[in-house]
DNA sequence: GCGCGAATGTTGGTTATCGAACATAGCGCT
DNA sequence: AGCGCTATGTTCGATAACCAACATTCGCGC
């Protein structure tokens, strides 16, 4: 049963940046199709290896993509919130891929049949031209983490995870226990736990259970490595009508 | 001044497997403007922000995409050998990326005008379909990465790197100093020997100054982390016809 | 065949992160 | 209001990688 939202599609603007991106005319043949839907915290959008039959717009919602490696172990790829879409394999041509997508932090979606999708890249119009600019950020994001994960520490790490998630939320409030955070970050709890409270001891962050809120972004913008600003200046040149208010 | 194996394209199959999985057609649009060159080891084919006026399909040469930190530090994001082409972001839209790319293995290649492959691929044919899988093999790789910067030893990673390279290359012997593997892989040279002479005390390689020679590469890859297979198994599955010989 | 420079080997001390085990405390539920 | 679960805090030792300085040795060019 589609959402009485789904009528209400465009009419609050920024809900997606790539929906809101696109010509009126594409936007319109599209329309009918998307369904706004919630997406609950946990929830598995797609498996590692799943070929699939949605691609999902996020709107209030963050969708991470992570590597689940033999032991369990894990590792985050890349975030994706209303500034993206999730399935970039569905028009890549892989059908899937290596990672799964799970639901960070719950909201809504827009959800869309991957065979409307496609057909529509396939016409090589500016939906083609915006999906495949936002995949070469999405590309960008993860080229980044794999050099934050090299060379910077816990502390740097978890900085550039707020700032990623924050700029991808309405609110300054994070509902995200420690322990998630260290499965999205693939390191123990116990190293969020000390870098956590230190950024609280500085007065940038304040948490009770599972609910953070940045008190002090400049300061938290002070504090975090490189690798935050260079995703964010790629994300801005590659899709400046997507993200200019 | 094209070189005469300008000719001779195509001629001596398996040289850059996208441009042999090309259909006849395709090729012999591409074929007069593809010029064999050398590519010098070291070589920067581009610098992080640079747009690019050609496209390079290696035959020989393997190619190294690293982002460089502010503190010179770097780290390697993947792979490009006779397996892809160094570009990608010329069809993605961006028209530059983040990181740069070295010459690390020195070889041969294809270049191509950036504004002709732009052209094909506008087309929306088979070099669109095979260029965008392609990517999103690259993207898995650049994810694989990531997951093992974050999650194994320096000597796991050596093997994997091994094996990339080794899959990229002709011999079995590799040309390339630890002090420049420990430069690629993000970590200190002392790192990488440590690995390198546990690895030879195995019997799995041996080298000399600036020669790897891998004589065992069966236990090898008994020895790599998950991350190898991964990459490699969803490259075999995203470009089939462009790697069954 | 010699020597210089580059590549590799080695050492000791330092740090970040891990791993495991356990202590405390806040929220939500009854 | 109190209980219990779950989130967070804390500790210990172990380890992998770092950093810096130095020793050795190979191979290329003269």
């Amino acid at each position: 049963m589609p959402y009485n939202n789904l009528l209400s599609a465009k009419q609050s603007p920024r809900q997606n940046h790539l929906l809101d991106a696109l010509p009126v005319e594409e936007f319109e043949r599209l329309k009918p199709s998307l369904e706004l839907i919630p997406l609950p915290l946990g929830w598995a959008v797609y498996e590692s290896g799943d070929k699939q039959g949605y691609v999902f717009f996020p709107t209030t919602s963050i969708v991470s993509l992570l590597y689940v490696m033999e032991n369990g172990a894990s590792a985050e790829i890349a975030l994706v919130g209303n500034d993206g879409l999730v399935g970039i394999s569905l028009f890549m041509g892989g059908e899937s891929t290596t990672s799964r997508a799970v639901v960070q932090s719950a909201g809504h979606a827009y959800r869309l049949r991957s065979s409307l999708l496609k057909k529509e890249f396939e016409l090589g119009g500016p939906l083609q031209r915006l999906t495949l600019r936002y995949t070469q950020a999405l590309l960008t994001q993860m080229a980044q983490t794999a050099v934050c994960n090299r060379h910077h520490s816990i502390e740097q790490q978890l900085c550039r995870w707020l700032l990623l998630s924050l700029d991808r939320l309405p609110e300054h409030v994070l509902t995200m226990t420690q322990e998630l955070i260290a499965n999205m970050l693939g390191v123990r709890r116990e190293g969020v736990t000390e870098a956590a409270s230190k950024l609280q001891a500085s007065g940038i962050i304040s948490y009770t259970r599972g609910k953070i809120t940045v008190l002090n972004r400049p300061k938290l913008e002070a504090q975090v490595c490189e690798c935050y600003a260079v995703v964010k200046r790629e994300y801005d040149r590659l899709l400046p009508d997507a993200i200019a208010s």
